[in-house]
DNA sequence: AATGATACTCGGC
DNA sequence: TTACGGCCGAGTATCATT
């Protein structure tokens, strides 16, 4: 019988925060990504759950947090800080499980197939301990048969949650939520369905494969008509990263090349740094450009052959840049670049022969 | 017709 | 009334190759 539990750190970055400076323990923090371009431009990254009881929410403007929670602590995020304390807990998680899999920054899932339902619950509660003693984290954990209904679980009680979510009471379980906390049905999604007199996912299992399929195509229908009965065969597996990129935002809205490249090519350093600590290779340069209406546009190359070349990403770069500017007469807001079809060379030493 | 590569968009955190 | 980041992976359309 499959098993798999999902964990979740609780608004971790604001956690974190509280955990390196203890004196904003017990007020609102929101933890904001400064574009630098006003005093207050930018974007919420999260925050904790005072602050959200204020109605903050991630991806919402600073500005507008800022009315909402006058009396919050707003923190500037330090992305590489919590990285590494991510990586440490992540590591520590390895350890119980075979097949592990982390998802982001602050989630994973874990194959525990070979625990029964008793086991898991030890389990789960030893993690939970774990991470608050040693890392003042604390963490939701769902626990079900599969994936899909594990990260349900865990999202079901938070913070500091443990719901466990046995196969005869997946259906149960499901049914009366709103189509939305499936994972990878978002706003365009949800909007189809509506149309469709759908709300719920109890509604959604009455609806026919090939109708799905008509109106989502074949994965994704798919995809929703098993979501729709708990089913999920996906594996817990550790995932290759796919792709590595950077993005910044211009001092302001322009179409000069050289402002544009002048940020490009920052970031492009900051890329390279990456790739080259990694021992990262690459085919394909993307630039991604972010038009003043906030859509997003990319523009992709790929070579003939891998590289390592930083120039080979800046040379690609401005192409592809000149060439998205010609096509598109919008204003740039903020752009980046991108490098994928990756492959990683392992250093050998001569040790080896 | 099937498979793989490429370019681009969408959605989640 | 408005306000607006920096990443990541998956999905989809289209084209070339076999």
């Amino acid at each position: 019988m499959r098993n798999v539990m999902h964990i979740d750190f609780d608004s971790f970055y604001a956690s974190v925060e509280e955990n390196r400076n203890p004196q904003i323990k017990g007020k609102p923090i929101v933890i904001c990504m400064f574009s630098g371009r006003t005093h207050d431009s930018g974007a919420v990254a999260t925050a904790n759950y005072l602050a959200r009881e204020s109605g903050v929410k991630a991806g919402m403007p600073i500005s507008q947090a800022k009315t909402m929670a006058k009396d919050a602590v707003f923190l500037p995020a330090d992305l590489e800080y919590y990285r590494s304390v991510s990586d440490e807990i992540m590591d520590a998680l390895r350890a119980y499980a075979d097949k592990f899999e982390q998802r982001s920054i602050d989630e994973a899932y874990m194959d525990i197939s070979n625990k029964v339902y008793e086991e898991a619950e030890i389990l789960a509660a030893r993690i939970k301990k774990e991470i608050k003693d040693n890392f003042g984290i604390t963490c939701s954990i769902g626990i079900a048969p599969n994936k899909l209904i594990a990260k349900m679980s865990s999202r079901y009680k938070k913070p500091d949650g443990l719901t466990i979510v046995k196969p005869e009471d997946v259906k149960g379980f499901i049914s009366p939520m709103a189509v939305d906390k499936i994972h990878g049905v978002g706003n365009v999604t949800v909007a189809v369905l509506s149309d469709m007199d759908v709300e719920t996912i109890e509604e959604l299992s009455r609806i026919e494969l090939q109708t799905l399929i008509e109106r989502f195509g074949e994965t994704k229908g798919e995809f929703l008509y098993n979501a729709a009965r708990g089913i999920d065969e996906s594996p817990v597996e550790e995932l290759e990263r796919r792709q590595y990129s950077r993005i910044g935002t211009l001092k302001e809205n322009t179409r000069d090349t050289n402002a544009i490249m002048e940020l490009e090519n920052n970031l492009i350093d900051a890329l390279h740094e990456k790739l080259i600590k990694n021992k990262i290779w690459f085919k394909t340069v993307s630039i991604i450009a972010i038009t003043a209406d906030l859509q997003l546009h990319t523009r992709s190359k790929t070579l003939l052959a891998e590289t390592n070349r930083i120039d080979a990403i800046k040379e690609n770069c401005i192409e592809l840049m000149k060439e998205f500017l010609k096509e598109n007469s919008s204003m740039l807001r903020r752009c980046g670049v991108r490098v994928s079809s990756l492959s990683e060379k392992k250093q050998f030493s001569l040790k080896e022969f």
